[in-house]
DNA sequence: GCCAACGTTGGC
DNA sequence: GCCAACGTTGGC
């Protein structure tokens, strides 16, 4: 799950009550679809920065609560308020992630640079989905190789 | 700040 | 339902 830093880093919801934060503010069906039909109590993240000077996984993370609605899009003064959202038929959901502890942090370049990655959807050329599944092989070889 | 890639919008 | 125009993402 990537996340801007200069809005919400893993220092930032490692500091949050329960270190657990709510997914706000995602704006893309198959993004939100991912948290609303796939993501489980339990499952586990990695929290990724992006859209900053040294882009890459920071920190180990797991959802906290199943998708949810999204607060912002019915707060008229929030940019991701949709107008077409109401209490009754909202658009966007959520899940809430708990940090559970920051990493080295595990450079684009670095997980570029590994064969057994090569797959992951993140990585792919064009890719702009903030949230992307990660499967179980790819998972293991990130805790278990570069982590250890 | 550039721009490739892709998503969304809206006229037809 | 097509698709041109436009908007957004995010690495560089």
């Amino acid at each position: 799950m990537k996340s801007e830093p200069s809005v919400v880093g893993i220092d930032d919801v490692l500091a949050m009550p329960g270190k657990t934060v709510d997914w706000w503010g995602v704006r893309n069906y198959q993004a939100r679809n991912f948290m609303r039909d796939q993501m489980k109590v339990g499952d586990q993240v990695f929290f990724y920065h992006s859209n900053c000077k040294l882009p890459g996984i920071a920190g180990l993370a797991e959802v906290a609560k199943l998708a949810y609605p999204d607060r912002t899009q019915f707060d008229p003064e929030s940019p991701y308020f949709d107008s077409k959202a109401t209490p009754e038929t909202p658009r966007w959901m959520n899940v809430d992630v708990r940090a559970l502890r920051k990493t080295r942090l595990i450079g684009l370049d670095e997980l570029r640079a590994h064969p057994e990655l090569a797959h992951m959807r993140v990585l792919q050329r064009g890719n702009r989905l903030s949230i992307t599944p990660v499967d179980p092989a790819e998972w293991d070889f990130i805790v278990r190789r570069l982590l250890k």
